[in-house]
DNA sequence: TTGACATATCGTAAATTCTCGATATAATAA
DNA sequence: TTATTATATCGAGAATTTACGATATGTCAA
């Protein structure tokens, strides 16, 4: 965990929307787990297209944040068929939260 | 408060240091306050020409660098003299422990 | 006053980030 | 297989940030 490549990811009005809404994905993403199979559910996650669509940014460019976020630890991952399904690592918000309390 | 100013301010090796620094002035500078006039103190503050020696950065550098994080909410100033002093305001990091903790 | 010192501001080249379109890869469907 | 769709990666021009030296401003002491 790289406090700096944390705040740099959080340094984007873009991004730190994507955040905001993947902390209440159904009521953002109201399609949300549409591709999934029967029975699979990623809980929070959300696929790369509908972030894009309200993003209003680029495909690639929502891409490439989603991927800074994940490797600075703030989003994790999964992929079911041809989707990747993004959500928050809420252990790293905590970890912020702690952050600001103790070590800075 | 804007949290992307805050964020931007925090993305950086050298700003996050003197941060992390006037949590301890006593610590880590331990000439602190000796430009005041008697009975002043400021509390937790350490002027300019301390911190740059620190930094290891250039004199405008850090002059800007100190400028960008009280804009930005984490640091206040106090002038005496010609010296400015600057101190933590821990308003913001309760603020931003908190931001972690709910807003975002 | 003038000089010396502390800090702030200006102007900048170099480095980094932003954001995109084009293209590659991967998975599915026909 | 081939076509289609979703996502990732590449390459690049524009915009921003970095970090400096030079210079300006402000304060005090002689």
């Amino acid at each position: 965990m790289e406090p700096i490549n944390v705040f740099k990811a959080l340094s984007n009005e873009t991004r730190l929307n994507i955040l905001k809404w993947l902390k209440e994905p159904e009521k953002h993403f109201p399609k949300q787990g549409a591709h999934l199979p029967k029975g699979v559910s990623v809980k929070g996650g959300v696929c790369v297209g509908d972030i894009q669509e309200k993003a209003q940014a680029s495909q690639s460019t929502v891409s490439q944040y989603l991927n800074m976020m994940q490797n600075a630890g703030l989003l994790e991952s999964v992929r079911y068929g041809q989707w990747t399904y993004y959500r928050r690592n809420e252990e790293t918000f905590s970890w912020l939260a702690e952050y600001f309390k103790t070590e800075i």
